[in-house]
DNA sequence: CATGAATGAGCATTCATTCAT
DNA sequence: TATGAATGAATGCTCATTCAT
């Protein structure tokens, strides 16, 4: 039936305008400040009908987390699938480049990843979620393990552990986004968040060539 | 007077357990979810009690903050004065092992300065301390920054921007013990925060080198 | 609509309750000593609701008194155009009457009123909130100084400050209130506050009066 | 013995300290926001010390309020002693003028006085001392009622009920030092407290004069 | 006697969640 | 289905009073 359809709609599309401004809410006052009112009034609903589509604060907030995975690693694969096996180094750029692009263009949900990352809603997050949220999470550094594999195959790469080479290239980077994350640090280091993970990624990828 | 001498020492112990146990509750918690009931009840003292040694919440926190700070300078500067000018890849290898160290021997300092590094705090602190603690920060990039400038000038790092060198150094080691803090990314990547920080270390100290 | 009016109404209703409730909390107890609990209480609402309709101590203090200010400018505006502009003595008379009735018929009232005017709530005020109630206040005095000063005009009173002759008026009143609020007072007085009050008014008119 | 004595002595001083630094907090802070802190530290004892001197916080309110009264009596009753009966209208007068010398030279005792009168106390104050409070206090009042008993005998003032009259003059003298104790209001009424009640108590005076 | 450290009851205010309409 | 009014638990801070030294 048509006029079912339109209600399925109808649904999805509130759900989604009370989500995208609890997006906005939790990044701009954090996940404990911000208020359920704020939210409702944003998305333009009254607060009662936030719970109808969703069952509380922490519920929103694992949502959204997936919905941040979800975003990220559409945007990795893609960047990933879009170069070619023989040339790891150049796939890495991409997936560097993919992440970097995450965190300044839907800098509320790369906000929200490092936050739980960071361990901050372990109070908040019900294990079966933590769980589903940790795996999808790790399929991120799959990828970037598999271009190092491939490298080191390829003999671009000195030999070594691939996935920890992995972990050292997203710990740079997320550790650059960080710390740029700071305006005092930008003027210190003279140079923007991109400026130096644009650096760090160089460094690391130096570091992992073979002499 | 001995009796004055007692009392003044209890007055420091009793400030100092209290300190400890916010600090406790702080790293465990989280600033805004940490309560002052609870660090009462840690430190085993009224209430009321608390108040009588610090004049709040945020003072407590801005207190911590300067002591993790202090602890932190006192490694790091120790670790660059025993290491010779000549040897700047030791130093900075002396460097990175007390930034380890004090992650690891006194996490909660670690927690709350990397909150404080994000932003976390910026209304439940005075800006003048604000200040105090962005400079103090900003003093152990310098040591940093040093080392790897008497490494160009002596021709073992290749010639380039020693700030940015040095934040990219910071930044891989700050992702790196995130990274890690999770028992599941321990599991994943198969080492632990150490491990991860000696290889992200290495990766990063052979990528600046002079080829 | 029906259903919006009746909410409306419905809204207001319980406003007016959590007032009526504070104002009784207030007269009883004092601003300071009373709690939001017991006006709560009284209102037969939770606290929070308290703070869905008044948005604190301060503004439910603000309120009432403006409210008080409103019933007894009424009620001396109502005594002074309903007597002719000849029988000046008869409308301080009135004056007087409608002062003595809002005191007695409206004592909450009347002990704000008084506190206020004593500076009781100096710190609890907003400045401007202070201004209109205190140019509200001295619209009062105008009254009696023009029925003063047109009882000089007529010959009735000798001449002399109307002004200064209004306050002494209000002020013998506003005593003899305030005295005659004891108990043992009145015992010993041997009358109640309404009879020293005429008296009070009547020694001030002879004394005003031509000789 | 001499040394007891002296520890006597010392006793009564201390005593005498405490209850003049609340006298002042007290003034200056209102009852309820006054702190026994603050008083100790006045008196320069320990906060301890207090309690040792007096009861509580409504024990150090009622003893002061017991002083001011003494000193009030004292006033007056020189005032009433130094004028023959002869002329009770120089006596009224006297008495008034003492009244307000001690509104303006001991005006923490005063103000203490006109908030036990209004009831401000009510709650912190036991019953005994309340009765206590209450007859000292009316026996300024027989003083006034003898001056215009007196008066209505001599044929100076035309017959009446003294008592009532007494209690009309004293309306009139407290309520325009209520009222001129406003800045705003002096400014209105373009005179001080002094002012209106010289006034106050002229048309009074006038009022009850035999015509 | 004198002290001041310790206590905890008390209070204004916020906000996630429920539920009657 | 949608609403928003109502709720009360939770929390930082104050201060009168007690008591060990």
């Amino acid at each position: 039936m048509a006029t079912a359809d339109r209600r399925a709609q109808e649904r999805v599309r509130r759900r989604e305008a009370i989500l995208q401004a609890a997006r906005a809410v939790f990044a701009e006052y954090g996940f404990r400040r911000a208020t359920i009112d704020e939210v409702a009034a944003r998305a333009e609903v009254g607060k009662g009908t936030v719970y109808l589509y969703l069952s509380g604060k922490e519920d929103i907030l694992a949502e959204l987390l997936l919905r941040a995975l979800d975003e990220l690693g559409r945007r990795l694969q893609a960047a990933n699938d879009s170069h070619p096996v023989v040339h790891p180094d150049q796939r890495l750029r991409a997936l560097a480049d993919a992440y970097l692009s995450f965190a300044q263009n839907a800098p509320d949900y790369f906000r929200l990843l490092t936050a739980f990352d960071r361990g901050d809603f372990v109070q908040g997050i019900k294990p079966a979620q933590r769980e589903l949220l940790l795996t999808a999470s790790d399929r991120a550094l799959e990828l970037a393990t598999q271009a190092i594999a491939d490298g080191m195959a390829l003999g671009i790469f000195a030999p070594g552990d691939a996935r920890q080479a992995a972990g050292v290239l997203w710990a740079a980077l997320n550790g650059a986004l960080t710390l740029m994350a700071h305006p005092l640090r930008r003027t210190l280091i003279a140079t923007d968040a991109a400026g130096l993970c644009r650096v760090a990624l160089e460094v690391c990828l130096r570091g992992l060539a073979k002499s």
